[in-house]
DNA sequence: GCTTGAAATACAAGCGTTTGTATTATAGCA
DNA sequence: TGCTATAATACAAACGCTTGTATTTCAAGC
């Protein structure tokens, strides 16, 4: 590679024959420098295929013209059909996406403390993180602004947030499914995986976070029941970590049940594929032997005909980012929390529970 | 907000009694500092709950500490697949992850230039982009180390690169289909929508891009059939934009010929999804009246029971980060080629044709 | 012709680190 | 005790830009 010093303003301006300030004005577009000047300015500075040193810059104006985006398990298809969002807005922004994963308890404490402490950013992006009552601290000292998106806690009043009514959806897709005339349904859902630091002796202790969206899902299921006036059965209820194989051992545990269910409500698309695989495993016809719906409508949804609740990832993500550029460009308002509706898109795993004739929507 | 005023080496030193360098070397473990006035400092660098600013660090030594991918459509499962495995890597790293995501010719160009050339990251990572002969200057220009993942160009040999072999893949697809005892093979790919400025006086023309991964699938094609003695038919290839919805189109077309294809080989899933979505609204069995194999290997392709070619998406992003990271901390070696093998995996989207019995793998 | 004010530019400090070099303190040794 | 080598620290420049303030220039107004 060649050597190709790469020239500064200051070369410009001694070519030019003014000094730095001049030309770091001329360059900004600032209405204190002469007209002609600036044309030669900006000439000069294109022969000598100048280009800004962006983080001299950032020193200086004392801003870092990136935001960050805090998500777990970047693999999981929910998470980047957010992200994809959050992209399309900030590719016609000023700034940049520094992206941090977190997978594990380590991770997420540096995740936080580097991101947010450092003044490596602006402004961050908090997505679908499981937040503990110690990381509220953290969050609260840090000065930049930071909004929240899929996550619900208590402590996070202060902040903004973009959540979808995970409750409603949740009973929406019951809903559904006792209206084809399904009674016994099942539930399969999530747990975060996140640790907490050992309490009392113990090794370590799963930690009971309450308020995972697979939680409220299950409180929208609970509140169609009720509604119909069917008992909740334990049986009909599981939960585990997130993944289409812990779903599919979920599901075959529940349909070995000598009453199984004739429909399983899944908290994500992920397990409803899970569920799918079981039912496949099982050779169970779907839907003719079981109805499920998913949440989340993620793309693999409709190739699969998946009956699911569309939660609108993609739109969550822009929502957020542009919620959080508002922030960052000082505006005042209250902390907001924005919901993002849900809507049930049926597909092809529901119909009435086995020989019972479908009616028509 | 409170307005607290973060720290700096500054105050530290002014507490401690010793100069800001001082305290620099201690917070770096530095040898040259005594093992006392460290501890002393690093306890007021606590207590004061002092962060270092990243943006002072990145100046004053010349590396921006940030790594760049730039990727077109971020949206593309295969894409974040490959994300993530970038992303594995880099989260045990000190470099940040800035994305830059390049949808049209006019992104395309100010992606380039901004972040390779604004000094805003120590090197890029370049996946699956589309690569004009003008951009190739560009390229060279800049100083920072780049590989490509997915992409091949002629003018691209001074680079690192780490591509599947997509000419071995699309033999083994069509080669699989043809072992079944299909004679009647269509092919459905993409081209790269990428747009060259008006060249002489046209509005606008479409780029023959000659190295897009589909014509190399496409070509791995050409060969089994060739091998086969098989004629090429023309009505048995096409190609169009990216994406399930062409693609779907694409194989109607194709599958209402007089004499259709028995099997379609598509140049990457989210095609073969579109194929697979085709055969449904014609009331065909898949595989009983089509197969169908992908490319890629992407997580719904499980759920689809799609035959397809494995490519290690994962991996790539991982190989790719890696070399990247080698060439950032100055490894002077030949620029590199290599090659990620592909691996077919059959599930049940593939059979012999019509009322021919299967032979057993 | 002198004053006044606006416009354009120069000057210089500042952003928070790092790092090469100079300086001082300390210990070892003859 | 004086000298030297070494360890520890101080000093100061540098990274490349922005921006508040001071200075100069020049034309308008009297």
């Amino acid at each position: 590679m060649s050597n190709k010093k790469t020239h500064t303003i200051l070369d410009i301006a001694q070519i030019a024959g003014v000094t730095p300030g001049t030309v770091s004005r001329a360059l900004n577009d600032s209405p204190l420098v002469n007209e002609r000047t600036r044309e030669r300015i900006l000439k000069i500075a294109k022969d000598l295929n100048y280009t800004p040193n962006m983080v001299a810059r950032r020193l200086s104006v004392g801003k870092t013209f990136a935001i960050g985006v805090i998500v777990p398990f970047f693999t999981r298809p929910s998470i980047s059909e957010r992200l994809s969002g959050v992209v399309s807005i900030l590719s016609n922004s000023p700034y940049d996406l520094v992206i941090h994963n977190i997978e594990n308890t380590k991770q997420r404490t540096i995740g936080f403390q580097d991101m947010l402490l450092k003044s490596r950013i602006d402004g961050a992006l908090i997505i679908s993180m499981p937040i503990l009552d110690e990381d509220i601290a953290y969050l609260q000292e840090t000065n930049i602004p930071i909004v929240f998106i899929d996550r619900k806690h208590p402590g996070l009043s202060d902040f903004d947030s973009i959540i979808s009514d995970d409750i409603a959806g949740g009973y929406k897709a019951t809903k559904h499914l006792l209206d084809l005339g399904h009674r016994k349904i099942g539930f399969i859902g999530d747990i975060t995986e996140i640790y907490t630091k050992p309490a009392n002796g113990t090794d370590k202790e799963l930690n009971p976070f309450q308020f995972t969206s697979s939680k409220d899902r299950y409180k929208g299921y609970l509140k169609a029941l009720v509604e119909a006036d069917i008992p909740s059965n334990p049986n009909y209820f599981s939960e585990d970590n997130h993944g289409h194989i812990e779903a599919k051992s979920m599901a075959i545990k529940m349909l070995r049940l000598s009453d199984p269910p004739t429909a399983i409500f899944a908290a994500s698309d992920t397990q409803a594929f899970g569920v799918i695989q079981a039912a496949r495993e099982m050779e169970l016809n779907v839907p003719a032997d079981l109805s499920i719906v998913g949440f989340d409508d993620v793309q693999a949804a409709e190739f699969m005909e998946l009956t699911t609740i569309r939660q609108m990832l993609y739109r969550s993500g822009q929502q957020g980012v542009k919620k959080l550029l508002e922030r960052i460009s000082g505006s005042n308002s209250r902390s907001h929390q924005i919901n993002i509706p849900t809507e049930i898109i049926i597909r092809k795993t529901t119909a009435p529970p086995n020989g019972q004739v479908k009616i028509a929507a």
